[in-house]
DNA sequence: ATGAAAGCGCTAACAC
DNA sequence: GTGTTAGCGCTTTCAT
């Protein structure tokens, strides 16, 4: 093998492998130039069994949530989870965790098969695998909801402040009757961006009762900008908790005649292509979305190697003002 | 551990792990009972180090094809190969192939860390992995282009037939000048997509002139549209080749004020959001995304098993009409 | 049908 | 700094 076109030990080629500090710089270029000629390639399950580590790491997606694969948050992530560990030495296995056998999923975490797990979620209840943050490094993807516990490290954006700081375009603009389309309220998103509506209207002084849900696809903000509208109230702005939603929402103001911004400010979250082909585009919340992929990829890293991580890594959003308030 | 539990060999264990047929039922059944009792998992890695098989298939995305990550057709692709194989013994490698070192990539797939793989890519010069086909069960999504030989396996539509049945709609309809916004000409679909409008035109005689080319993204689409109108002609039918392109066409068609189908005939092919929330929605080809993945994976497995699998397989498509021809 | 023994290819003490 | 010696936890002949 390789120690002996390099006139080396195994033991050595092993050290070069792995970067080991205490090999002679002749050695070490020996030993590359070896592995170079051979085109050798070390055998993976061999370098697991012996030294316990797996070099891979588990981005796992709860069934429910993998419904939601089109939507094109998750594919960023995904995307971004994946580039940024093809710059490293770890593999990525993805896992559609079966609600029905999450037993098993949880199963394979625990059985030393990966040195950590990304967990992507979209519901409150998908976090059952929070069990597993005890026993092997895990982060989350987006704020877990409460049954994680404090420890639960994950990647997310301010969508509090992201919420409050686009609804306050709308407030200053003028805008008095300012109603909302929130996500699900059974994700963080999904309240976060709702709390950050309140919390805008409620320092201008104005009524925060004019609220509807969606689950953020279209077709469930074009149902609910429905009710909002046969409610009877006349309404002159509107934040709708993401752009898939708005699109939604901006069809049925189209089928009613309603003017956007004449009529009423619109406003959303998600710089992605319903917001910019909306009509007119839309003011909204520019969100690094393979960043999240990226930083909750690094943040594992880290934890897998010792490093001491905060908890939470919240990532910077980016208002996108394009006159639709 | 679970052989003594059992009252048998590490023999018979790994015997029942492995559905061996030459087990008593009863040692099958104590085993059974103490692996269960035990929740013991087996060890992936040893299992591969000695029985040299990893139980790992690779899904490889060429990095210029990553950038069409949001494109939901990828999407789907990804979400039925993960999900066919969560149902498996088998685990999902993901990996971003930067083709600065397609090599890296080609060397992890040779050095038998996978026992196949799946290959998505979108442009022609992506197949840069097609020399790992002699060596390595492989799979490739969508028709590859001539480079990879008549061997490769590989799972598709018919995108052919699929053009010509949805412009035929066009026909039928009465439409005598029919253009066509096309997709990418370095990728199959795109071709054949092209190949299939001019045969239904050339089978009524109808000239195909009429071409512009788009990337199958909204926005190409819009530009191509506006390529169209600008050359002068009285167009009064149209297909693109995708519903992301078509959708940003139909932008350009508002703008300008022409309706479909009262000016001209409008068909395209996926039945995705785009096609189904365009106004008005739009005659399409339904084709079965998530499907494609899950023969990809169905027919990597079967042929890693040593089973002897047609080369092509062609998943049927369905069209759509939304009356908009 | 089952057990015993010999590795799979590597890393990790431990000496030198 | 480098080589030697044991395993890592399984599967797999080969006997029995």
């Amino acid at each position: 093998m390789v120690a002996a076109e390099a006139g080396v030990s195994r033991s050595t080629v092993s050290r070069v492998i792995n970067e080991s500090p205490k090999v002679t710089p002749e050695a070490v270029a020996a030993v590359s130039a070896a592995i170079e000629r051979l085109g050798y390639v070390p055998n993976r399950a061999a370098r697991t069994l012996a030294s316990r580590r797996t070099l891979t790491v588990a981005l796992v997606i709860p069934e429910n949530t993998a419904r939601f694969f089109a939507d094109p948050y998750f594919a960023a992530v995904i995307q971004g989870v994946a580039m940024y560990l093809s710059g490293t030495e770890y593999t990525l296995t993805l896992l559609i965790a079966a609600e029905s056998d999450a037993v098993k999923t949880r199963r394979y975490l625990r059985a030393g098969n990966v040195d950590g797990a990304l967990i992507l979620s979209h519901h409150k209840d998908d976090h059952s695998y929070s069990a597993v943050t005890g026993e092997l490094p895990v982060v989350f993807g987006g704020r877990p909801m409460s049954a994680e516990g404090p420890g639960a490290h994950y990647v997310d954006v301010d969508n509090v402040a992201a919420a409050r700081a686009v609804t306050d375009r709308l407030v200053a603009s003028g805008r008095r009757r300012i109603a909302t389309i929130a996500g699900p309220q059974d994700m963080a998103a999904g309240l976060d961006r709702l709390e950050g509506w309140r919390l805008s209207l409620a320092a201008a002084g104005i009524a925060d009762d004019l609220v509807e849900i969606g689950d953020f696809s279209p077709a469930s903000g074009a149902a609910a900008m429905r009710r909002l509208l046969e409610a009877g109230e006349r309404i002159d702005g509107l934040f709708v908790a993401s752009a898939q939603m708005a699109s939604g929402a901006l069809d049925v103001l189209h089928e009613r005649g309603l003017a956007v911004p004449g009529d009423l400010g619109l406003v959303t979250i998600d710089d992605d292509y319903f917001a910019q082909s909306a009509r007119p585009p839309l003011t909204t919340i520019d969100q690094p979305t393979t960043g999240v992929g990226e930083r909750m990829a690094e943040v594992l890293l880290d934890l897998i190697a010792g490093g001491d991580v905060p908890a939470s890594t919240i990532l910077p959003t980016r208002l996108v003002d394009r006159g639709s308030a």
